[in-house]
DNA sequence: AGGTGGCAAACAACCGTTCGTTTGAAGAAG
DNA sequence: CTTCTTCAAACGAACGGTTGTTTGCCACCT
């Protein structure tokens, strides 16, 4: 707390005239990261191919990622440390966010675009190898975000069984 | 420190006969997971096809991940809070493991069997996707880990340009 | 006799938070 | 235009507790 303090140019206790405790903050953080995600998430119209709402989504998520690369961070662990009562919270955006993964992997095996046995898995799947570049994507390294998201993008749609290359 | 002494039926000074710092200890942790993930890659036979040995890689990965889940999920994490020349020791080990996926999927390349456009980076999807499920998976829940080591290398496979079903 | 392993106590540093007080600016009253 | 009141924001010290680690001492086994 005496860190964040600081950081804001006050002493330590001073923080308190703003802020409740610490696991206030911690859930706004982590509260407003999920914001992030789902607002992204939801501005990708329904109507397109799921092809395309896929690969928007992909950019999309791993541009929050990188884009917010201390907050994502925290988005993705720190949570947990808090009460069950904001955790609830918190994991009910995360399931909402993992369903428009789902909502539009569905949609395309009913268009015949993608072919999954297990919807939910493979959301699942492809979630968890975004997620992961946040331990080692970084803005200033070799490899462009728009690289990035191509390249992930062609690996999870032949993920999903898309037939066309 | 004392939770430790706990466990083991000491004081919390009386550890500090048998390490040298919590450092120490982490390293070790850490360290010993490393051991793990790396003995059950090389113990996987050469002479195989890419596809069985990379099916055998996953399952194997998932099992150390299940089997520890705790230790790994400090492995995964907790080794960036070590002093740099500690880090340096694990992130060699993570590479060689890396190495491991890098391998076979380059050796599947070159007999045909995949279809990878950045070996490097489809290694990296791959452990990514692999390495999340100790963030959900749980042992005692529904999922087998067979069944969930048949369902991710399906989807592995496919990602990584396979042609057979 | 010597070394090992354990204990209890203490260490200094740090933790999140509270407290009484001071500051400075805005608004009301004269 | 001054004076007085109000109030939020900040200070700095302190609280009680925890942290990783050190110390001196005693008991046991070789």
């Amino acid at each position: 707390m005496r860190d964040l303090a600081r950081a804001v140019n006050l002493q330590g206790g001073s923080l308190y005239a703003h802020i409740a405790s610490k696991e206030e903050v911690l859930f706004e953080l982590v509260n407003r990261a999920a914001d992030q995600f789902l607002s992204v998430a939801q501005a990708i119209p329904e109507d397109l191919p799921a092809k395309e709402r896929l690969t928007r989504l992909v950019r999309a998520h791993l541009q929050v990622i990188a884009r917010e690369l201390d907050n994502a961070t925290v988005f993705f662990h720190e949570w947990k440390f808090l009460r069950p009562e904001l955790q609830e919270k918190i994991k009910a955006r995360r399931d909402e966010y993992e369903g428009h993964f789902r909502q539009i992997i569905e949609a395309g095996v009913k268009q015949g675009e993608f072919e999954v046995e297990d919807v939910r898995l493979a959301a699942l799947f492809v979630l968890s190898a975004l997620n992961w570049t946040y331990h080692w994507y970084r803005p200033e390294g070799k490899l462009t975000l728009e690289e990035l998201a191509q390249a992930y993008s062609n690996l999870i749609l032949r993920t999903l069984g898309t037939k066309a290359a």
